[in-house]
DNA sequence: GTCTATACTTAGATAGAC
DNA sequence: GTCTATCTAAGTATAGAC
């Protein structure tokens, strides 16, 4: 399913889907649990998705594409490689903290346990993902490159700290949830801390 | 179990069950596949431990006291704050690359999800982890401090910064075995520039 | 389109043989 | 101490009613 297509109740079963997903993780998480949330039975589920794997899967792209959309503008436009960068970084973490259980579904899909237990079409499916998180680590590997050619990012292997960079992101996951002390901190605020940070290695001090 | 009582059959069956734990997931990895590894069968998984969660605990624990063990004493010596941080982080990644499994299961159990599936007892258990986790969590928090004390940390908050770190630490898990091009570039180079993209954001440049 | 009833499989845990 | 046989529960998925 491309998001495109996704109809309303198709998006209300990934809604709370996710919700559980993140709560249980997905094998403990049964349709019944889903259906319930939502006041529907089994049946209603198998209507609108074939298996709980593609359920999942359709988590993960929809959770991807909407990230991707937030963050991708801000590649782009002014300033150096570097205040590009930092700005990324902010609207990721900004997007997965309004967002948090679309990005734990996203964390859960990229441990790639799942594909061991998938048919051959959902596995066909795994790698359009998988293809679609690569673009997305490139957009910053890109940016990576642009701040390493106008001298404001320090030298470094750009796949590498691509990497690193998008795992202390996504690591906000985690924690975030688990600290209710920490929730009340405005987003925004939070979100600049662990910005500057994570983007505070990438500068050239010379 | 505290882990000094651990007998050799015991340490065989967690080193295993990690391997699996790591590969297909907590859920999707049977009692039956672990005892296959060793070349035994379910009676002796049962025999050494009472159930599969607590096989899973003893991991975690095990984990937990080895990486604790390696990067303590990098908190204490010569240098600043920032210098000790480095080190610290360098350690952590060299452990988590040499012990991968371990520190995956670690991962999944600071994702909480289990909990939920718990007895008291194991429950108990769990929270027990947990200390152990703060603990090791207030050893960087600790040095992170002292860092601002002696001006080679910029100003932040501590607690944040310190689980942004180990966030960004510990999300090396996820690709650095999913990736057997970055695997031949060896351990202390990878952990070197992890490390300093992920330090350097600490650095005070005032 | 949604619900109910049910078939089927898997795997955690235990009892008892050896 | 370890193995084999077995009980039991849970939950995916489907068929067919409405």
């Amino acid at each position: 399913m491309t998001q495109r297509n996704a109809s309303e109740n198709q998006v209300k079963i990934m809604d709370v889907a996710a919700e559980e997903f993140m709560r249980a993780g997905f094998d403990a998480t049964s349709i019944d649990d889903i259906a319930r949330n939502i006041g529907q039975t089994k049946g209603f589920i198998y209507y609108h998705f074939r298996s709980k794997v593609e359920i999942f899967l359709a988590v993960y792209e929809r959770g991807m594409e909407m990230v991707r959309d937030d963050v991708a503008p801000w590649a782009g436009g002014t300033g150096t490689g570097l205040e590009r960068l930092r700005r990324m970084a902010k609207a990721h973490l900004v997007h997965l903290m309004e967002n948090l259980a679309y990005h734990d579904v996203i964390h859960q899909g990229i441990e790639q346990r799942l594909r061991l237990r998938m048919t051959e079409s959902q596995r066909a499916t795994l790698i359009g993902l998988n293809a679609l998180r690569d673009e997305y680590e490139a957009l910053f590997r890109g940016v990576i490159r642009e701040g390493m050619a106008d001298g404001s990012v320090r030298e470094l292997p750009a796949a590498v700290a691509a990497r690193t960079l998008l795992g202390g992101l996504n690591a906000v996951d985690i924690w975030y949830r688990n600290d209710s002390g920490q929730a009340t901190k405005p987003v925004d605020d939070l979100a600049s801390v662990v910005a500057d940070v994570l983007v505070g290695g990438f500068q050239d001090k010379g």
